[in-house]
RNA sequence: GCCCCGUUAGCUCAGUCGGAUAGAGCGCUGGAUUCCUAAUCCAGAGGCCAUAGGUUCAAAUCCUGUACGGGGCACCA
């Protein structure tokens, strides 16, 4: 409808002032919804767009406009308003078209044709040291989502999990897990201060038992006493530990590194799949550092990439990047003066890896204590010439829980926060998603478990579930088939709820394409809101199982569309739209 | 110090490409159920869109300054 008044809008300026060097191709017309239906359906604001160009009065030409414009069955009315507005006002008909649109596409409805683009999305990859907990929560359901988002806008989507087990902390990890398996013979050993001291890994451990008994064990003084005398100096008596514990166990060590990632890395998907999530993607940072016969690995390529560029230098025995020539606020180590690589190092191979596979849009979901890490990346990326606009990075707010009106806290180091796991069965998987989704990333969310767990209206999505299930009821009741629906009488649907029904209804489409564009999954929610709310308020002024058949046949249409684009729309945030409650 | 993000009703927040009289929920006040799920609905009160300029026919929306709040600035990951 919108098209069709924008080419007959272009038509008659053409006609009208075609020979003014200002109206030409790239000319755009803007069509709006109104908010007042005094002002009609749709508006066009082309004559206080030509005022100026045309230095004339904008009444004056919105005036000519109309006059040249042909209504027909749909556009019934135009007019001209406020400072130059062009109102166009359909007929009551014309609205039920999208009740058929609806019907014929079904679970379609909204979603838009292949674009033939691939798009990568990298999301989670939490430290594969511990399970989830809710700080992976908001950043988890937001790639979910937002995956499923770009799908249905006609994307093709791969979603990565980033593996991060390389590096130290891996050796803190296989330490803090050997000391676990060790305790299970001797109680008297001591902790790694700076290990992870959660329980999971005691769990880890009894699982390593199992597998190899006691081979991996035994007594050793030197080690208990390590572990007794702590250093001043945590970070080296940390390392020493290690260091200790690498000796004793030689080949062995990597077994233990090896068991305690693989069995970590399936909590993690345990906890990935109860919450809705599911990465087709794993990619592991230690493959980064593979070599093959000759080759170099990964992260030698890519810094003799940044080399061949003349942006890599030595200094101080470390091996730094030039960002500070391409928008970073400094240089950056990429080779430690130890011979370590930094993380920095394997994120620029990581990216341009992202880059080879060839990608039309690379998009990273970041939590926002990252931002300042962004320009770094994006250096390098333009360092190696890449196509820095492909890269996306969505930055999300940290999210507190709120319990009983108060911030429920937790620390990390202490090992005492709340798991991913717990919260989704204090809370159930659907609401905690729907929770963290209900908010625009980018600002802090306060999320109330009690709201979530509440069965009222007060709570967002009982009250867009019940408005599905009420639907379903009602066409249960009037044992109506839905596929048999009349799509004939559509003009009975002329009260005001039910034109602005329908209205709402043709909002959909564009709604998913806007969200999917600006990566805004939160509309979705916000949208659903609205039609649930106007749905219930239908419901409470009209009956729909009524003596008049063709009368009752139109409002189940419509009632029909509504249950339809609810279901698509908690589809798209992984949520169950349920027939009963 | 530098860099991000924010500031809209008492509270929590939406606000599309800049459009006509700025929206919702909670809370508050008052109402609706012989009837398809009251797990709901209706009505009322409540606003200097932080602030000062600028751009524009038109600014909560775009640009600049200021104030306040949150976060980030490693040879950590």
């Amino acid at each position: 409808m919108k098209e069709k008044i924008k080419e007959s809008l272009y038509s008659i300026i053409i006609d009208l002032y075609g020979s003014s060097e200002f109206i030409h191709d790239e000319f755009e017309i803007s069509i709006q919804d109104n908010k007042e239906k005094e002002y009609g359906d749709l508006a066009s604001n082309v004559a206080l767009v030509l005022a100026k160009p045309l230095k004339r009065n904008p009444r004056e030409i919105a005036e000519e406009i109309k006059i040249k414009f042909i209504t027909d069955k749909e556009i019934v009315k135009v007019d001209v308003a406020g400072p130059g507005f062009i109102n166009f006002f359909l007929s009551k008909e014309s609205h039920g078209a999208i009740l058929k649109d609806i019907s014929i596409q079904k679970n379609n409805f909204g979603k838009i044709e292949s674009n033939n683009q691939k798009v990568l999305i990298e999301y989670v990859s939490s430290n594969p040291t511990g399970p989830l907990h809710v700080g992976h929560g908001r950043g988890a359901v937001f790639g979910s989502v937002l995956s499923r988002l770009l799908k249905e806008a006609g994307f093709q989507v791969d979603e990565e999990y980033y593996v991060n087990d390389f590096g130290r902390q891996m050796n803190i990890l296989s330490a803090s897990l050997w000391i676990r398996y060790a305790q299970l013979f001797d109680k008297n050993i001591k902790m790694l201060n700076n290990g992870y001291q959660g329980d999971y890994l005691i769990a880890i451990a009894q699982n390593l038992k199992k597998f190899r008994s006691d081979e991996l064990y035994e007594d050793d003084e030197e080690i208990k006493s390590l572990l007794e005398n702590e250093n001043e100096d945590a970070e080296k008596h940390t390392d020493e530990v290690i260091e200790s514990i690498k000796s004793k166990l030689s080949d062995e060590f990597s077994y233990v590194r090896d068991f305690a990632l693989r069995e970590i890395l399936e909590l993690i998907k345990e906890d990935l799949l109860e919450f809705g999530v599911e990465h087709n993607h794993w990619f592991s940072e230690s493959a980064l550092y593979k070599s093959e016969l000759h080759d170099l690995s990964k992260v030698d390529q890519s810094i003799e990439e940044l080399s061949s560029k003349g942006f890599v230098y030595e200094k101080e025995g470390a091996i730094w990047f030039k960002s500070s020539e391409l928008g970073d606020d400094k240089d950056r180590v990429l080779k430690r003066g130890n011979g370590e690589f930094t993380y920095f190092a394997s994120d620029v191979a990581y990216h341009l890896d992202k880059y080879d596979r060839g990608y039309d849009r690379i998009i990273n979901i970041w939590g926002s204590d990252h931002h300042g890490y962004l320009p770094r990346v994006k250096a390098a990326m333009e360092a190696s010439k890449k196509n820095v606009e492909k890269l996306e990075v969505v930055f999300i707010q940290f999210a507190n829980l709120i319990r009983a009106g108060k911030k429920v806290t937790m620390s990390t180091r202490s090992g005492k926060f709340i798991t991913l796991k717990e919260l989704i069965e204090e809370v159930t998987s659907e609401a905690a998603r729907f929770f963290y989704i209900n908010r625009k990333a980018d600002q802090h969310l306060d999320f109330d478990l009690d709201l979530a767990k509440e069965q009222s209206k007060d709570n967002p999505l009982y009250y867009i579930q019940y408005a599905h299930a009420r639907i379903c009821s009602v066409l249960r009741k009037s044992k109506a088939r839905e596929e048999e629906l009349n799509t004939s009488e559509l003009g009975l649907l002329d009260s005001n709820k039910e034109i602005e029904i329908q209205k709402i209804l043709k909002q959909y489409p564009p709604l998913i394409e806007r969200a999917a564009l600006a990566s805004e999954p939160h509309l979705i929610c916000y949208y659903l809101k609205d039609l649930a709310s106007i749905f219930h308020s239908y419901y409470n002024t009209e009956k729909f199982i009524v003596e008049d058949q063709k009368l009752m046949n139109s409002r189940l249409f419509l009632l029909s569309g509504v249950k339809q684009v609810i279901c698509n729309g908690l589809t798209i945030l992984g949520i169950n739209a349920p027939h009963e409650m």
